[in-house]
RNA sequence: GGCGAGAUUCCCGAGUGGCCAAAGGGAGCAGACUGUAAAUCUGCCGGGCUACGCCCUACGGUGGUUCGAAUCCACCUCUCGCCA
């Protein structure tokens, strides 16, 4: 089979290369032809977010260049709880809990990942870590790791200030164990991860060293963070959700069309799977012409998560809403009868029947500080009624601030 | 197991009997300026409501002292440090 540009280059070019066990070695390996490669997904939530993009995205690259990427959702692990980088103590969670979130996981990950066509496979490390015995895992795997090794790792520093259960410090051993596993399952020869997660990597390609005489390679992505310093994929309502239901894609696509110009440039290099040229010309662009990038950028990150045909919606939705152009029916709007206009309707109730605001004390704040408008018109008191005058050929436009819009339109 | 220190709102961190929904900073939201950007300045910033007032919930947990407790007492839980 041919290979393209080399999924090592792709990935340095793009910006996911932090750490690298041997490239040359990598290199030579994903040259060789199509390679088996994982990344461990954490369980702990019933929808992936946009924190974990990054290392999702490396996996569409690996499996768009002809190899076979592997997702790992650690129902076994995620019985332990990985306390590299946490500073305190995970909380446990049950079985039936870590079932459902590996079903919507696995799930969400087929948008990105070709499960069903067999170009790509998700497992699930709870097949080989519940049935093992402790004594024999002592003995086969235990022995092969020094404690004095582990407790010099940066990861674990942290947790020594803080105390670290012995629960989790095994973390270790069981992602070290995940990667022989997949190793002589599917001949996986290379782990990547956050950069978090090299001593678990490099653990597991030293495990296979000792256990099978076996060479096997890892990298690891940056932490991301955006130009202000936050966390990726955090915004006022909580987490960027890859899951439909828990985050519109209109709002999706709003989140990265709202990005610190500063991240564009990176962003599109990571979150899309555009070619490095149109993401350099996208980059180069200046002051207001950043928009278009933002654009590029918010509709490709919205078309691999939710699909072609949602992300054309997010993008007309919006356009619509914000510079007159596109599609109106593709933005929020909501349909209400037109008898209750007659005698009007109080706008807090309005503000939060539409769901702009979450209650009508929220609404208030949002008056009170002049964020709120029908139509033209600002609204200043939760009192003030909005009637037929507000509507304009039966439509009318609620904003919230200057980057949430709702559209009314009157029925009968 | 012993001794010492500690647990405060999304995060950091003040607060030692009423003036405490709790200083200050960060984050966040809104306004002005802009490009649905940044920086800057301003306002908001536990929640709800029949809203210039009322009602819930909150300073690790439980109980107590008091007219009144984040603040005092007792016990418990957890964390950190030293010792075993």
């Amino acid at each position: 089979m041919s290979m393209g540009k080399n999924y090592f280059e792709i990935l340095k070019e793009r910006g996911f290369l932090k750490q690298c066990t041997d490239e040359e070695a990598v290199t030579g390996l994903l040259q060789a032809g199509p390679v088996s490669a994982y990344i461990g997904f954490d369980p702990t939530a019933r929808s992936l977010h946009a924190g974990t993009l990054v290392p999702i995205m490396a996996l569409v690259h690996l499996e768009r260049a002809g190899h076979t990427p592997i997702a790992v959702v650690g129902g076994g692990t995620g019985l332990i709880g990985d306390p590299s980088g946490k500073t305190e103590q995970r909380q446990l969670l049950s079985r039936e809990d870590l079932r459902l979130n590996f079903d919507a996981i696995r799930a969400q990950l087929g948008k990105f990942l070709d499960f069903a066509g067999g170009k790509s496979l998700a497992v699930d490390n709870a097949e080989w870590i519940e049935p093992l015995n402790y004594v024999a895992f002592l003995r086969d795997i235990g022995r092969h790791f020094s404690v004095n090794k582990m407790l010099s790792y940066e990861a674990y520093k942290q947790r020594m200030e803080k105390g670290l259960s012995f629960v989790e410090f095994n973390y270790q051993l069981l992602q070290a164990y995940d990667f022989l596993q997949l190793y002589q399952r599917h001949g996986c020869r290379l782990q990547m991860g956050g950069d978090d997660q090299w001593g678990n990597i490099v653990a597991g390609t030293d495990l296979i060293r000792r256990v099978e005489g076996g060479q096997a390679h890892g990298l690891t992505f940056p932490l991301l963070a955006t130009a202000t310093g936050e966390k990726m994929g955090k915004t006022a309502k909580g987490a960027v959700w890859l899951d439909a239901d828990m985050m519109s894609p209109y709002d999706y696509f709003q989140y990265w069309l709202n990005v610190d110009d500063r991240d564009v440039s990176r962003f599109l290099g990571l979150f899309t799977v555009l070619p490095m040229e149109e993401v350099r010309s996208l980059s180069a662009l200046q002051g207001a012409k950043v928009r278009a990038a933002k654009q590029a950028l918010a509709f490709e990150a919205t078309r691999l998560c939710h699909g072609e045909d949602a992300a054309r919606k997010a993008r007309d939705g919006a356009l619509a809403a914000f510079s007159g152009e596109g599609c109106l029916d593709d933005m929020p709007t909501t349909t209400c009868d037109r008898g209750e206009f007659e005698s009007g309707v109080r706008v807090n109730e309005l503000f939060v029947r539409v769901g702009l605001v979450s209650s009508k004390g929220q609404a208030a704040k949002l008056f009170a500080g002049g964020g709120a408008f029908v139509g033209e018109r600002r609204i200043k008191d939760h009192n003030e009624m909005v009637t037929l005058a507000d509507f304009l050929e039966g439509e009318a436009m609620l904003k919230a601030g200057k980057k949430q819009r709702h559209r009314l339109i009157l029925r009968g």
